[in-house]
DNA sequence: GGGATTAATGCAAATTTTTTGCGTTAGTGG
DNA sequence: CCACTAACGCAAAAAATTTGCATTAATCCC
């Protein structure tokens, strides 16, 4: 089940890996995840079920390998001048993807899977985002950020709340940046 | 799918799906749950498979209908004198008893459902044990708990550290409790 | 490079799970 | 007590999953 440096891991399978997360990805958007099955992304992928049902186990390990891939971020932290507000934007984009019907999808794809590690995978890009933040902070002269802290204050409530309570709308993000950093950074750092 | 408020919810219907759940309860202390399947469930159960799958649709709306049922509190918060230690002797057990194996097992199960809102559900569970202690300290003329800002800053990390990172330990625990409740009720109000 | 080794795949049969149609049972309302 | 119908049981059909074996193609060693 560990799809991660495989024993064999040349060209084929590798091939194989490409073409059966396309045929998820492609199929996620034209189904309802509810009627999506092994078999029909086998057929679209161009392989035969049996060889997925021996490399991912099952449905949940393979949606859930495709949805840790999709949730690792494309970019860098956007740069809006100071800790804080990149703190802030970062906050705001993230609840808005992760609030969405495709990133709550993802997120209980990621957690579905016992065995695999996904969610520490997870959970490690967006620490690498938020020490991006702060090592960008240090460099610019400022204090950078405790990402821990951060993670207890700012992230878990977003997650905690898009999962169990509702979405976080713009003023909580905000006002929990503000709880992370109090009074830091106003417009210019006072 | 919606097993709560039935047309017709008399004596046959409660009576199969408490031996259903039952019987889920009883198997999962045996097997594994990877080997859990609705035909083994329906002979433990005395039940047909298709009534399963008319009433639940699928294994995993049935383990979130069970794990909901399974996380519900059986007792109010343990009274220990103050509001901070009555949260801190709170946020520890909760955290023991939602890190082990069975704990995260449930918690993934609540949250597998897309069409329920079992996770909205076992989070109410939740407000409502953090209202009683908050009740009980006003009751006591202590200042009562703000509660949401307890969700954010206690229980949330809690949480996400469970699911995407590590399960926190009583050092830890303790530590978001502080946070929450500062400087407050610390062995004799000061 | 070239051949031996073997992980990974394809194929098809066997097994198991899931769906579905229909008769029966048992709550529900009059 | 009777009519009505939601929910169930049963069995056949359909679909998904597993499994044994032959084949393909990386990897290793020379």
């Amino acid at each position: 089940m560990v799809v991660k440096e495989r024993v064999r891991p040349g060209g084929r399978s590798a091939r194989i890996q490409a073409s059966v997360h396309a045929a998820v990805d492609a199929l996620l958007e034209q189904m309802d995840r509810a009627e999506l099955t092994i078999p029909v992304i086998a057929e679209r992928a161009g392989v035969t079920p049996s060889t997925i049902y021996r490399r991912w186990g099952n449905l949940g390990e393979l949606l859930s390998d495709v949805a840790v891939k999709r949730l690792r971020p494309a970019a860098e932290p956007a740069d809006t001048g100071t800790a804080k507000s990149d703190l802030l934007a970062w906050a705001e984009q993230y609840a808005e993807e992760m609030s969405s019907e495709v990133g709550r999808a993802m997120i209980r794809d990621v957690m579905a899977s016992p065995t695999e590690n996904n969610a520490e995978r997870c959970c490690g890009y967006t620490y690498e985002q938020l020490q991006a933040i702060s090592d960008r902070a240090e460099a610019r002269g400022e204090a950078g950020l405790d990402v821990e802290a951060v993670l207890d204050l700012v992230v878990a409530p977003i997650m905690y709340r898009i999962l169990f309570l509702a979405p976080p709308d713009v003023a909580h993000c905000r006002a929990l940046v503000e709880r992370a950093l109090p009074g830091q950074g106003q417009k210019r750092g006072g």
